[in-house]
Parts: structure tokens; sequence; C-alpha cells
DNA sequence: AGCGGCTAATTGTCTATACAATAAAGTCCC
DNA sequence: GGGACTTTATTGTATAGACAATTAGCCGCT
């Protein structure tokens, strides 16, 4: 029983990498298959002749990361690989262009303080006409429009957004210092632009576009809601990732 | 020095997540800022009660998490939030309308072994001329058309595929099952239908879409390379995520 | 002022041990 | 056979102690 035959570790860096390696290459090269059950803390640690704890470190680990499932009692399984559940990264223009080695531009086109309008106190669960701080400015990478802004701001919740002055900065960057938010909510969708949003993106109307919602939450109370809008055909966003970490 | 007027755990579970519960709580109400510096694991330690592998674990777990930044010698200071790194997660279709409580469809449209065309060879980066499995098909919620899916798998990597028969069942399910993939690229875009396009979805010529497209690797070695259109007004991807965990 | 080396604070890891929690498997009894 | 209880393998957590690795800060020298 128990064909332990051998995990060998490299001896690069700490054991329990070593030993998260290991066995993420066995699960690699399907050894073990998803169902498989690896040996037990107690068998591994002395195959290993590492401590349990440490076997339990990168074990614990790789179940974080989703490659094996544990039960009490019954023991470590490989897990199924599950969704291909992949990430889209999205990121922040003013830092996401620079780091592209594009030159960043900034323009404010609109910083008033409003009532909310219809659709935007549904889409932040306000009552209608609460006080917003409403923003819309155009991010630019080599002098080439990327996105469309359109910012909204609850007052009630941070009022200092009335003073701030958008004019320089993005709403991003202040946001970020100004509010701790716990829970973000983000819907892509693609629409054909409408003529004022071509005009403003200076695309051809009908173009299509890429749009990403985002509201930002305080518990329960929404912080923010910010409308980004791309020019579908001149902007693309892309993420690479991995699974093992 | 060192005020550490009362951190205190709230005994409800393991003692390592009321720590990371307690020093969450800390940053969140902002009584730690970003930069702050936190006493040291020794004196948490002490003033916990707790013992100092313990503490290890709860900050080691944060600092993963992105909430704290750890230097040796320096100590463990509260994090600047860096980019609101927001994540949009991908799902595959045939989990997901199921899941959102909707009738899921499949028909498969084309299955046939080609040669790859010039685009797509650029885009897996194989010869020209290398052999693929080619596949079309639909993902239908509730009889609604929501994603076109254009598919081709590397042959030369992938042999079996060319017999799968992916009549019935779509190729996510069967590369899932196959292939061991180990990082996967996405780029998501917005494009005007063109007629066929149009013609396949069922949306109007110059309609909006929303253009998902992903490379799946191995090492290396691109396994298959997808393009998954959606009407952008019917269909729009939403995740809500919160930074902790 | 600048450079180099020493010191010590702090995190990072490893170990051995202990006990708790869970749940699979077995046992007994009807 | 099947339900209730007991056993026991396995993971989950906590602890104390040790040493390694890193590096900020200090001291001394030039």
């Amino acid at each position: 029983m128990s064909q332990i035959e051998g995990i060998e570790l490299d001896g690069h860096g700490p054991v329990y990498d070593q030993i998260k390696r290991a066995v993420t290459a066995r699960i690699r090269s399907g050894a073990w298959k998803p169902g498989d059950r690896l040996p037990s803390e107690a068998e591994l640690s002395q195959s290993l002749a590492a401590a349990r704890m440490t076997v339990n470190r990168a074990l614990r680990e790789l179940t974080e990361d989703g490659l094996l499932v544990r039960r009490r009692r019954a023991g470590t399984f490989v897990a199924q690989p599950d969704a291909p559940a992949a990430l889209l990264k999205i990121v922040d223009m003013a830092k996401a262009i620079p780091a592209r080695g594009q030159a960043y531009g900034y323009r404010c086109e609109t910083d008033e303080t409003v009532p909310a309008p219809d659709a935007i106190a549904k889409a932040m669960r306000l009552p209608l006409g609460a006080r917003l701080q409403h923003v819309e400015c155009l991010h630019t990478a080599d002098g080439e429009i990327v996105e469309f802004e359109e910012r909204w701001i609850n007052l009630a919740l941070l009022p200092e957004a009335a003073h701030a002055g958008f004019g320089e900065e993005g709403p991003g960057g202040w946001l970020l210092r100004a509010a701790p938010w716990t829970e973000a909510e983000h819907t892509v969708s693609a629409i054909n632009a409408g003529p004022d949003l071509a005009r403003r993106l200076g695309v051809a109307p009908g173009a299509a576009c890429l749009v990403l919602e985002r509201r930002t939450f305080q518990g329960n109370d929404v912080v923010t809601y910010a409308r980004l809008t791309h020019p579908g055909a001149r902007h693309a966003m892309t993420e690479r990732f991995s699974p093992e970490t």
C-alpha cells in the first residue's frame, strides 16, 4: 500500500515551496490525475523527511490555489480542473498607459455638483435627486483618446469630492486615496456609439465601443459609479494569467 | 513606545483568522493608515497571547491578499491601496447559463480538420498550414443566442480533437478534461458585426458585439485559440469582487 | 561627508509536539 | 438490513523553540 515512489525535492528555496513544486509537477505530468488521492500528510512527511507542518503548509497553499481538495479523515485529492476560471484584470488608465510606454494625457470636461439623474440614482441605490459630484473626462495615450470616463461620486459619503478639483488629476487616483472600499462590481458590455459619444471619442457614429461599468461599495452603500467607454477598435484589454500562482 | 492599545480578538473561529479580522478591521476603520507600521510579530504575539507562528500566519495571509507589506528587519506596514486591481472572471457558458437559472442550449455548426488560415496560424504561433481542428458553435440561453464560439485546436498537441465530435458537447468542456494548460491569455474588445456574423448571431449588421479572445498555453505552445463573440446589447459580463478575500 | 563594516531587530522558515474537529469505517444490537 | 454508537485515520490548528536571511541603523574611519 501507498506506493509513494520517489517524490523528490530539488533543494531550491524553502522546503514548503519545493513540495508545492513537486506536487504540482506530478499533477501537471498526469502522474496524479483529478480525483486521485495523495499520500497523507504523515506519509509525505516521512517520505520527504520534512515536518508535517511543512507538508501541511504546502498542501494548504495548493488547496487555496485550487489544485487540491482536502477532506478531514478522507484525505487529500487532486481537484477536478474547474472552470478555466480566467480572470481579466482591469487597470487604472493613469497607471496602465505609462506602463505600456505611452504618453498619458488627461483632460477634464465636466466637474460639477448635481442632483442624481434617474438612471444613476437607480444604479447607485440612492433616492432620486441625491447630491452627486459628476465628472466627465478623457484619457489619452500618445494623444489618442483611449477612454471616456463618466463618474458619479456619492457626496453623502465623500463630501470632499465637491471641492477636490478634478481638472488636473482623474477621479481614479483621488478616490483611491480618499475612499476605502470593500467591494467592487464590474460589468463589461459593447455598445454602438451614439452621436454625442462618437464626437467625444472621435469615432464614427455607430462605431462599436467597449463599456466597463464599475460600482464601488463601502459596505452596502455605493461610493462611486463609473462608466468607462473605450473605442472598440482602438483599444483592447489583455491579461495573461496562470492558475498555479 | 509601541502604543499597542487593545487589538482584541472576538473568540470566533481559529485564532489566526481572528487576528486577520482584527487587523483588517483596524485598517478598514482608518485606525491604521497606508504606510503605518504595525507592531512586530513578537509584540503582537505577546499582546494577543498567541504564538508567533500564529501571528505570522495571519500577517502572511494578509500580505498575500495585498493588505500588508512586509520587509525583514523593517517591519510590517499597511499597504498602499494599489491599483483598484479589479478582476473580471471569465466563465464557461455551459456552466454560467444554468447557474443563472436559464436553459442552456448548444448547436454545432462546423467541426472540421483544416490547415491553419493565415491569421490563426499567426495568433497560435504556428507555421502556415499546420493542421487544426476548427469548430464553430452557438451557445443559447432560454433560446436566445448569447455566444458565438470560433475555436481552433492544435492537432499537433491534441490529435484526439479530430475525432472527439463536438456535435453534442462544446469544445470548452472537452478541452478541460483533455488538455492540461499552464497559462491563458485573454483579450476583450468590441467590434461592429459584419454581415456574416450578424446573420449568425441574429442581430442587425453593424451592431456592437463584445469579443473575448482566449489563447491557452502548454508551456510555450498554444493549445487552443478561441474567439467568443457576444451580442453587445443582449449580453454583459458582470463580476463582483472584494479585495480582502 | 562618504564609505565600510558591525549589530541587532525583524521577518521567514523549519521542527516536534499536542490536541481538536471531522467524518469514514467498523461494530453492535435489534 | 439498518440504525445507533464507537473507533480511528486524517486534516486543521496552536504552540514553543530554534536558526536563517535580510537589512536598517549605528559606529568608526578616512
